[in-house]
DNA sequence: TTCTTTATGTTGCATTTGCAACACTTTACA
DNA sequence: TGTAAAGTGTTGCAAATGCAACATAAAGAA
């Protein structure tokens, strides 16, 4: 994913930060953030820490939509719904940095240095974010587990350019990303393996055909 | 859906395109559009016409993405995934307008008026192309139709503010969207009624709980 | 208008799937 | 190092769902 600041000299983050009137926060272990957040149309930066997306549904399941990690990137302009049941929740102790709408075309930013270089990072991290969930749309659409699993090994195996590779997540995680229930995955993957379409060790999967 | 030009005149907009360096295409009718095209990292803007963005399926399925009208803007930036087997279809006559993402930070636009405000049309089209993505997960990953169909009726009544609404689609298409079988969706409309939670007359609803 | 296409509503049936309840393995961490 | 937590593999069973095959209604085109 791209970074942010891609192709911006370190010692001039600050000052870009600085005059996006960005703002850092530290929160502890198993805090919503969204909760304490009085902010519209804004960006949050990932420095430190892990947090979990997580729909509330009616009747009390706790949905996880998406996980983010150090280095990610989300906010109402990325990665979230403006839906109230949606909450996001620190995995640990994290650190965000937080940018404003409004500041990406303050008077003074446009005059700023690698202003440009910023401006296209984040059109090109918001176009990345579009392909991740067309991706993802791509894969929840499909009629049954088998093409779902199937269709999710090939993305995986075309990007590496092998027919072998190992699963970047858990299947557990796995199943949660194709929204099927783990054991009857678990279960597809079996039928998959005795029919010959694939191998697996582990997380390292062979396809076969 | 923020329209790229919104806020700049008129006038303006020819100007700031030939800057940008646009070009406009005239297509027929069932024309896969992304066949002619080698540009990668573009918008299209679609002045006139409508698109269907299609997946071939490995065996021989045609599953329909997304639609698109006039109005409407896609792209690699925006609306695809990279994978070969999609197409891009023509229903009818269409015009189209490509931006390149290197032009919309060429050293001539970042001096013109209006290019701030391009700018910031850019991202939050970018943007609401996330949340609309997001919020069409969120309704796929739910497990059953019911809670498919609920969730979608939820949402089209929060937008509207009243617990009567009509459905912006067809039922056809809704059951596309929701990556339901079509009969299947109608027997659990059914079930619903039946069951007391809602009532329906066409594509008119009423949310009776 | 008439014809054709598309949308909608219905149902039986076979298949797929979620769910629950396990046992076992691996990982995390105090 | 030991213990708790998380991940994995398995299976029976009931429920949900896709699919096929209709009939009918509505919309669009000639």
């Amino acid at each position: 994913m791209t970074n942010l600041f891609e192709n911006i000299p370190e010692k001039n983050i600050d000052k870009l930060l600085h005059i996006l009137k960005a703002n850092t926060s530290h929160y502890g272990k198993n805090v919503d953030i969204l909760s304490n957040l009085n902010m519209t149309e804004y960006i949050a930066i990932i420095n430190e820490g892990s947090l979990s997306l997580i729909f509330n549904d009616y009747d009390g399941n706790k949905i996880v939509l998406e996980e983010f990690k150090k280095g990610d990137v989300f906010g109402d302009l990325i990665s979230t719904t403006k839906s109230q049941e949606i909450s996001c929740i620190t995995r640990e102790k994290v650190e965000i940095t937080y940018i404003e709408l409004k500041q990406i075309t303050n008077t003074e930013i446009i005059r700023t240095d690698f202003y440009i270089i910023f401006i296209k990072n984040l059109i090109k991290l918001l176009s990345e974010q579009v392909t991740n969930k067309n991706e993802r749309i791509e894969l929840l659409t499909k009629k049954t587990t088998r093409d779902k699993i199937l269709a999710y090994f090939q993305k995986i195996s075309q990007d590496k350019g092998n027919k072998n590779f190992t699963i970047p997540i858990s299947y557990t995680e796995l199943a949660n990303y194709l929204s099927v229930d783990r054991s009857a995955m678990a279960r597809e993957i079996k039928y998959l393996k005795t029919e010959g379409f694939i191998e697996t060790n582990g997380r390292k999967i062979t396809l076969l055909y």
